[in-house]
DNA sequence: AACTATTTATAAGA
DNA sequence: TTCTTATAAATAGTT
């Protein structure tokens, strides 16, 4: 973005390094902060410069962000040696708890339940995404049908030429 | 960029929320990527969806840029009590994330997606299932519009006794 | 650090 | 999900 196009190969010139490190690095911190909120996602980011200055973002508390990635990958957290405070257990699970609770409110609209709070516009897409689904679903339906009608042929074929 | 300008909060609707989850995240990611390899920099990053799917990017090797982050910050390693049952809370997440892909599978059903495993006779069902909803919809947003008429009616009885 | 011409990212819709 | 398109945002090169 910008004025020309971009190799993407290490800046050789020095000082446009420098300057498009401070560019690009302000904007990654930006849209990491903005996925966090807009999408209720937990990020941490870590940049250091190739001079070692570092920058960093955390959506939650990096600590916790990081030890979540190491229970993820399934490596011991080096920060507490494995151990993690019961809060961070709790916090854990009440935050997938909140998850499945927006994901069962989805599965209530999407069957029509619920939908008092919904406004016109989000009714309207909802229409859209059920009229979506109910296509797909007879599409389904069709060219299984079909795929059975073929299998009756093929045996009722093979009937007619044994009599 | 897009369409529209939008409000930095929360997307509360969780479908857009998805989307643009999934659209940024990409997009991050591979910011990320380039401002590593553009400003020879070291980038890590680290993403968990709200439903506790994780995603991750990392120029160097991860637990090393970690480290550096740690010794950066200087090591307040906190202390750790009660962490015997770390298995314990550790299945309980586990479980927890098994039953959110459950219901994020039932929503891919419900939209029309992944239907590949489903039989004949949960596809019957699963049409039955969208077009209760899809009259639940019409119904409600019908009600919505009866409503606006009435107001528009309220409205304009009142300015024509105005005028 | 500011300025813009351009490129990129992406919101909304199909 | 993937594509398309209109628009918003990021940023490369310049001053």
């Amino acid at each position: 973005m910008g004025r020309g196009k971009v190799e993407l190969k290490r800046i050789e010139n020095s000082s446009s390094r420098q300057v498009t490190f401070s560019k690009r690095r302000t904007g990654l911190l930006k849209k990491a902060f903005e996925l966090s909120i807009l999408c209720d996602a937990e990020v941490a980011l870590l940049i250091f410069s190739s001079t070692g200055k570092s920058y960093q973002f955390a959506s939650h508390e990096m600590d916790r962000t990081i030890a979540k990635y190491r229970n993820e990958v399934g490596l011991p957290d080096t920060t507490n040696r494995g151990c993690r405070t019961m809060e961070f257990w709790r916090t854990e699970i009440h935050e997938l708890k909140r998850s499945a609770d927006d994901l069962e409110a989805q599965l209530r609209h999407l069957s029509g339940e619920d939908l008092s709070k919904l406004s016109m516009r989000e009714l309207k897409q909802l229409e859209r995404q059920l009229r979506t689904g109910i296509e797909r679903v007879r599409s389904k339906k069709l060219r299984e049908l079909q795929d059975d009608d073929q299998n009756v042929s093929f045996l009722s074929f093979g009937g007619t030429s044994c009599s």
